[in-house]
DNA sequence: GCTTGACCTCAAGTTAAGTTGAGGTCGTAG
DNA sequence: CTACGACCTCAACTTAACTTGAGGTCAAGC
């Protein structure tokens, strides 16, 4: 009672080239029958739907992976631990929302008010950086040194 | 009074490589000294900065371009022209609070209960789409299919 | 007047997260 | 037993947003 790739598929509406990516990432793992396809269980199935959403929330799949290291892989993962996942990222959300509200607030004193240029503006010196993580090469993000004065 | 690419690399803390690569993308101008070097204005750092805090949003630079596009080319924008595109971040914001509002309350009875399998999940079938723009391949985000029940 | 650092162009490389395609096998329905 | 769709691998392409490098000019100090 296992899953073909492609019913996979069907039901986390992920395309089959990106379950085999994420395998071969190691996000996930499958069995193979005897002809060498793809068997996939239910926790597979979870597994994906998570990535799925952490994705939504701007994670890369490397910290993605991170996260699914922590489930058990002896066992099939049960609700305790889908639960300790999941308050990790109640924890990302506040932080965000957090530094969100804080950036909307300064955005008013700060574009608002036409101080846009950056040594002077809060908004750069501020610890927003962790907290909104937006598009952009990510290996460059929080790398970018303090404007020198002068 | 203009500034070379250094200084406003300096001042930006955006590299010289970047500020050259928006002006090929359009998103600034500069003029040319007599020996072909480039010479920028306060006008274009203020762009920048501009652009450094849509990119912490999640704005492409496309998008940020099409925003830079309605600050009036023909004089140095003014603090009406600011605040103007400086409201449109006000509300994107505003959206994004609401929508990691949203995802933060069905996370709880979502991933928490165990009920993580897509097709009956609520954080599926949300309007949060459009509200998170995280990273991953953005020519495909909304476009995937609903998952056929069966 | 020459050296040195800042600047120039243009092409190619990088990373993430996949997709697309070629060429070939599996399995099931008729 | 054969057709056909679903599956397999592996390599190459895609997009965004840059960086890196090669090979060459500009300008300012000594």
């Amino acid at each position: 009672m296992g899953f073909m790739i492609g019913k996979v598929a069907q039901r986390t509406g992920v395309a089959v080239s990106a379950i085999r990516f994420y395998e071969d990432k190691g996000l996930i793992t499958s069995e193979r029958n005897s002809g060498g396809q793809r068997v996939f269980r239910a926790a597979d199935i979870r597994r994906i739907s998570f990535i799925i959403i952490a994705q939504k929330l701007g994670f890369t799949l490397k910290e993605i992976a991170a996260q699914l290291g922590k489930l058990p892989n002896s066992r099939t993962p049960n609700k305790k631990d889908w639960e300790k996942i999941s308050q990790s990222f109640q924890r990302d959300i506040d932080a965000r929302i957090e530094g969100l509200t804080q950036l909307r607030n300064k955005l008013t004193g700060c574009i608002g008010c036409g101080c846009l240029s950056l040594d002077v503006c809060q908004l750069y010196n501020s610890e927003d950086k962790a907290a909104i993580k937006g598009s952009g090469p990510r290996y460059l993000m929080g790398d970018r040194p303090e404007p020198p004065e002068k």
